[in-house]
DNA sequence: ATATACTTTATTGTATACAATATTGCTGCA
DNA sequence: TGCAGCAATATTGTATACAATAAAGTATAT
């Protein structure tokens, strides 16, 4: 056996990164929905070939985060009301349990984790940095599913707090930036004192507030998607 | 990937083409857990380029029916007894909720399309062909799912459907092959009832039948799995 | 005979080239 | 002016070519 590959100094996945980036910017709300991905300004942007920004755009868009149209190409995603809404009744399905294992679950140094989350969350408030902040939050609600050691349910619920970024890019009402700080704070603390039910309680409160800060009555109607709605004919 | 994927419209997506079909072999148990997918054989078999084979493999692989390592190539995926058991654990979670919500919405011509469904798999089950009867099986609670009118929930319980006949194939304890459709049958008649309640319970008492027909004890261990294990190092 | 290093082959990862389709711009005519 | 039809351009869909990596085979030395 030859030790010449001590370890390996580059685990390189070029489309992950691509994938990332893309959705990190989505997820800051950088990009709008219904922004056009072309892919060869992607290529460059990355210096990347279409081969992997194509690869990309289509994890992105298994996710919902990206919708792709064939021979048209690739647009963030722009959830409809009726979309937004029933992201957020499935977070009302699968958060509460999950927040409830994770209170059976969770050691010492999980907590810590979390913690760490709503002190990095803080701190972008206090910097402004809005997007950065809306990104921790939702990461914060996927740690307490990773606690809840339920990979696939983990799988479920990253989709749709990805989707949730869309949703509040588009229907977020509330002057007030994100006023959840004290529900993720007695969340950990439920969590950390195994809790169960009062963890399970928690999170469903949680995302009732947060439901309640959306207005779907509004439109979303990018001009892309209006052009879209006229053409669609076919089928 | 539009909200209708029902069928697909336009004969020119080779790509789900190719997803189509190697999921349809995979969901009738004609390709067995851990087998090669290489991308060569597989375009030569559809005579398209690897181009698409290689966005068909990610596609199915995001679904978890294959998995992609990176440098080594497809394999249709060989879930673990933990996830095999965390995909019963899901199932439990949202189907007893989705059955609810279609019998409060079900239509006379859903009952027909449900119905029409078991008649399909007595058939199947009837002509020995128990591949075809497991895949009608798995759409008749995806047909459920669909008249629940969740689009979100939908896609997660369909991905759940597609890794249950993985490990269906992997753990399936009883030799009698799908003695399910008396529940089927009886879930219908709640469904049409609009007796949500009943619906709900059935689906559930269901599912935790099949669960008990499942053995996670049995080792999966393929051969190439095996040899994957003694090689990771990694991480 | 076994093990190790090296060579050869096969397969995947990425880039590029070509084809198909959609979009845009122009020209001519009413 | 306004619109219809065609031409030009741009973008995506697919195939192929090349590069990187892993797997398999071979020879040699102990």
């Amino acid at each position: 056996m030859s030790l010449l590959h001590i370890s390996t100094p580059k685990p390189k996945d070029v489309t992950q990164k691509v994938v990332d980036a893309l959705a990190l910017a989505i997820h800051e709300h950088r990009l709008a929905p219904a922004t056009k991905l072309g892919e060869d300004e992607i290529g460059e942007i990355y210096n990347v070939s279409r081969t992997v920004v194509r690869a990309a755009l289509q994890s992105l868009a298994h996710i919902q985060l990206v919708e792709i149209q064939r021979n048209k190409g690739a647009f963030v995603a722009s959830p409809t009301p009726r979309e937004a809404r029933e992201v957020f009744e499935a977070r009302a399905l699968l958060e509460p349990r999950t927040a409830r294992s994770a209170a059976s679950r969770a050691t010492p140094s999980d907590i810590e984790i979390l913690k760490d989350h709503i002190a990095k969350e803080h701190a972008a408030l206090d910097a402004g940095d809005n997007g950065r902040a809306l990104n921790l939050s939702g990461r914060f609600h996927i740690e307490i599913a990773r606690i809840a050691d339920q990979d696939t349910i983990r799988r479920f619920i990253e989709t749709l707090i990805a989707r949730s970024s869309l949703v509040i890019a588009l229907y977020w009402r509330r002057e007030s930036a994100l006023c959840e700080s004290h529900a993720h704070h007695a969340l950990v603390q439920a969590i950390a004192d195994g809790d169960e039910q009062n963890a399970e309680e928690l999170m469903q409160s949680h995302l009732v507030d947060l439901n309640s800060a959306l207005d779907f009555r509004d439109r979303p109607a990018q001009t892309l998607n209006l052009r879209e709605l006229l053409q669609a004919t076919d089928q």
